[in-house]
DNA sequence: ACTCTAAAATCAAGTTACTTTATTTTCAAG
DNA sequence: CTTGAAAATAAAGTAACTTGATTTTAGAGT
C-alpha cells in the first residue's frame, strides 16, 4: 500500500523533474548560442510544430502581436527562420524555421538526442506501449487544463 | 519491424510534446496571473527545488546577479517568495515561496494536479515502474547533457 | 590575529525587449 | 461591393535585462 503510494508519488515527481530538466537544457543552449528566452522558446515550437503563423507564435509564447513582429524580425536577422507567404491567407505568413539554425543548434542537441534515441531502443514494444501511453494522456490532462484556462473557465 | 521503429518515434514526439505543454500550460497560468516569463520560470524552480539562493536562480533562469536581484525584488514585492538569511552564508540569502503565491496559483492547477494523480493511480505497479524507469533515464540524459554544454564540453 | 582574494548580493546607468495604440492590407459576411 | 473584423506591422512609452561598480562576508595564506 505504501508501496504503490510511494510509486505513485515517485512518478509525479519524475514527470515534474523531466520538464524542468528540458527548461535548464534549453536555456543552457540559449545561453551558449546568445538567444533571449522568449526567441528560443519561439524555435521551440517551430521546432515541433512545423510551420506556425505568426498569431500561432503569439499566442504560444504569450507575446503580443507588436512583440512578435519584433521578435520575428530578430529570428530572420539572425537568419533563425524564414517568412514566407501564407497561400490561403494574403494579410499573414507562415514562419519556419532556417536551415541556419539547425546548423547552429546541431552541435549542441545531435548527441542528447542520440543517446533518447537509444535509451528508447532499449526497451521492449510492450513497454515502449506502455510509456507512449502515459505520456499521451499526461499530455492530454495539461493541453485540456490549459485550454480551460485560455477560455476562462478556471 | 516498421512496427518497432514507428513506436520509438511516437515515444519520442509524445515526449518532446509533453515537454512543449507544459511550456504552453506555464504561459497559460502567467498570463491569467500576469507574471512574466522569466519570474514564472522561477517560481517553477522554487517549486521544485524548493529552497533557492539567489545565485542558484540566477544560474538556473539564465538571468545576471543583477537581473535576478530585480527580479526578486519584483517576487517578493508581490509577496510570491520571502527572503530569509542564510544561515551558513551572511553574505547570501535563501529564497523560498511566500503562501500567497500558493494560494493565488492553487485554483489554476489544482485540477490538473488531481486529474494526473488519478492518471498515476490507474497504473499497476509493475507498469509505474517502467514508467518511473524511463523517465528517470530520460532525464538524467538531459541533466547529463545540459551540465556538459555549461562545462564548454560541447 | 590579519591580510587579501574572491564570492554573494545589490545598485545605477545604459540597452534591449515588451505593451499599447494606431495603421495597412486582406478576408469574409451580407 | 460595401463593411466589420482579422493579420501583421509600426511607433511611442514602459518594463526588464546587461554591464560594471560597490558592499559585505568567506575562506585561504602568512
Amino acid at each position: 500500500m505504501t508501496t504503490k503510494k510511494d510509486l505513485q508519488t515517485l512518478v509525479m515527481m519524475a514527470s515534474r523533474e523531466n520538464n524542468i530538466s528540458s527548461i535548464l537544457f534549453r536555456n543552457a543552449v540559449r545561453n551558449k548560442v546568445g538567444l533571449n528566452i522568449t526567441d528560443s522558446e519561439c524555435l521551440s515550437f517551430l521546432g515541433i510544430k512545423g510551420v506556425l503563423t505568426p498569431k500561432d507564435i503569439s499566442h504560444y509564447t504569450g507575446l503580443t502581436t507588436g512583440s512578435t513582429t519584433a521578435m520575428l524580425d530578430r529570428l530572420e536577422n539572425a537568419e533563425f527562420i524564414r517568412r514566407k507567404p501564407n497561400p490561403d491567407d494574403r494579410r499573414g505568413a507562415l514562419i519556419e524555421i532556417h536551415e541556419k539554425w539547425v546548423e547552429t543548434s546541431r552541435p549542441l542537441v545531435a548527441g542528447l538526442q542520440k543517446e533518447q534515441a537509444e535509451l528508447i531502443a532499449s526497451y521492449s514494444d510492450t513497454e515502449l506501449e506502455i510509456i507512449a501511453d502515459f505520456l499521451t494522456r499526461f499530455t492530454n490532462n495539461v493541453k485540456k487544463h490549459t485550454q480551460m484556462i485560455e477560455d476562462g473557465l478556471i
